[in-house]
DNA sequence: GTGAAAGCGCTAACAT
DNA sequence: ATGTTAGCGCTTTCAC
């Protein structure tokens, strides 16, 4: 049986309220009674219980994080972002994993309270469970999707115009048959970038299509198969929007194994400007934005937590390299000449 | 206030207790009061407190993961095993970083006990912090490092056996002059590696620095930067072994910044057989293993928890890719001709 | 089948 | 400066 601090208080010979005072560095407790409490705590190998802890100041100074997928490049520095302003509020974060639908960790830890505050980044989070569980003494900030309601608020990139601005870019790049490499339909943010893509294609009276056939996971994975799906489909784009970098590097090791060049016969962009989009071959133009940023607005939303949901949108800005050429005819950077 | 499991009782006119048994599906209580408790819990919005349950159970049902950073490409495959086992036993999975020392989140959820198992992977948790906290109601298994003790299981991959593999097969090409890419020294893992490659080239009879003079922290960027102060000192290798594959990775790009040829000029070999290692060009060469199969049986040690710890060593197996080259003089596979 | 009541390990108001 | 005490919101034993 762990000791709890009655045990401590029984060692000490004080009373059970002197014990909490003192391990909690309360002024009102004399230094020497301090240590004896110390000493009997040390001795009795006493670890203060979270959970009577929590119950008692009806709070757990733990703000969760909850994402679809753990361990992605992405989430990185999200993260740090998160930690970094948890920590200087001297709070705790967990994160939990949404998979696995009503039954996930997420669904769990959120449903009871083991959280003061919760990011959630991930669609099989319903609306619906947000705003039933969303109150004051849980502000819940969603980062990827809009929704407006007490105490829940929405810290985003501006998908949309981010993929507007890729496309329209490779547009004046002079390609013409652009497609779009779905992410999850269900995803919010993949919808906001499909919608940025169409916004460009019908500024330019371009063709395409208007329904999402072939969807991926966001993961290279699934690029790598819808890439290999349009090829065998015999459409050759001139180029590829993808829903993320992920994707994007899938959809080029596709390109490559087809012995297509990149960017001479397709143009690559992808979205997130990841860490690896610099480095993989040709370097991969990307949508960036940044992630720490919107990790740490997202936390200081939640400990503002003001009723009123706010709705932020962060610029994105994009990451021009080879994937994309510098022009239609010849691929070569003019800067290599 | 949010509603307490008192404020249904008094709603569906019953009793707390009811409520209680009513809500945790007891086949005592007739389907009639049921009905009764979940519509008043449902038009209350209640959501029972997890403190107040763990409190009472005396235990929390939760599996921690502690990590020093989050989000790495490594630790996606890891975490999938670890919550496949947890989710099968019913229990909840939370993610936590240990960076930040004393008062980092891992720390504090560790010792408040909010957890009834712990998976360590991270330096920063102290052996000492590891046997104090362990007991019979917190089995921990630490997957970075030796630790025998009650409740302490140890289960990890057999870096030093790995390393001198991939080793080895570089001085069977003939590469003699073999550099070792630390991680950070005070990695239990980054010693063994160390370690295996120390035991072929001993084997050989090769010269090498018996210290490690610079060390990354197992980062793409840390690898770039150790091999451009390697490169700078004028002393160029035949063959670099990377403790991690990020920080291959990051080697590769300094050496073909300075124009050198992979691996014709200089073979390159990773640990881990991370995805990414197999679509980088030129593909890595690298020591492989199963980090779902780790996760899985790590947590499996957690819930079978036999006090006497366990120590378990898990295979490797080296991927051979183009990064080592094919034999010292050509760099071209011989399959290719 | 349902209710009353004890108590999990703490914190904090209040008394001394 | 220290002790007494009343809960926090649940689970569970026991009585009816």
């Amino acid at each position: 049986m762990a000791a709890t601090i009655k045990d401590v208080a029984k060692l000490a010979g004080v009373a059970i309220s002197t014990v909490s005072y003192a391990l909690n560095g309360s002024p009102k407790i004399s230094d020497e009674t301090k240590r004896r409490v110390a000493r009997a705590a040390e001795e009795l190998n006493y670890r203060p219980s979270g959970a009577a802890r929590n119950l008692k100041k009806r709070k757990s100074e733990t703000i969760g994080l909850f994402l679809n997928a753990l361990g992605g490049p992405f989430y990185s520095q999200l993260i740090e972002g998160i930690q970094e302003v948890v920590a200087s509020y001297d709070y705790k974060l967990i994160v939990s994993s949404t998979y696995g639908g009503e039954n996930s960790s997420a669904h769990r830890v959120l449903r009871e309270k083991f959280v003061d505050g919760a990011i959630i980044m991930g669609f099989d989070i319903r609306d619906s469970l947000i705003l039933t569980i969303a109150g004051k003494s849980l502000p819940i900030v969603v980062l990827d999707r809009e929704l407006n309601a007490d105490y829940v608020h929405s810290v985003r990139i501006d998908d949309e115009q981010g993929a507007y601005e890729a496309v329209s870019h490779l547009i004046k790049l002079g390609r013409r048959k652009i497609d779009f490499l779905s992410g999850p339909v269900v995803a919010y943010d993949n919808a906001k970038r499909f919608a940025g893509y169409r916004r460009a294609m019908d500024e330019h009276g371009l063709p395409y299509a208007r329904t999402i056939k072939a969807q991926g996971r966001y993961t290279e994975t699934t690029g790598y198969q819808s890439m290999k799906l349009m090829l065998a489909a015999n459409r050759l784009p001139d180029a590829v929007f993808a829903a993320n970098d992920e994707m994007a590097i899938g959809a080029v090791r596709a390109l490559q194994e087809a012995n297509l060049s990149i960017p001479d016969d397709v143009a690559v962009v992808g979205f997130d400007n990841i860490h690896q989009a610099s480095y993989v071959r040709p370097a991969l133009t990307s949508v960036g934005h940044s992630r720490y940023e919107l990790g740490a607005i997202a936390t200081q939303c939640l400990f503002h937590s003001p009723r009123e949901g706010q709705s932020i949108v962060l610029p994105t800005e994009l990451a021009i390299r080879q994937s994309c050429g510098f022009g239609r005819t010849d691929g070569s950077p003019s800067a290599n000449a």
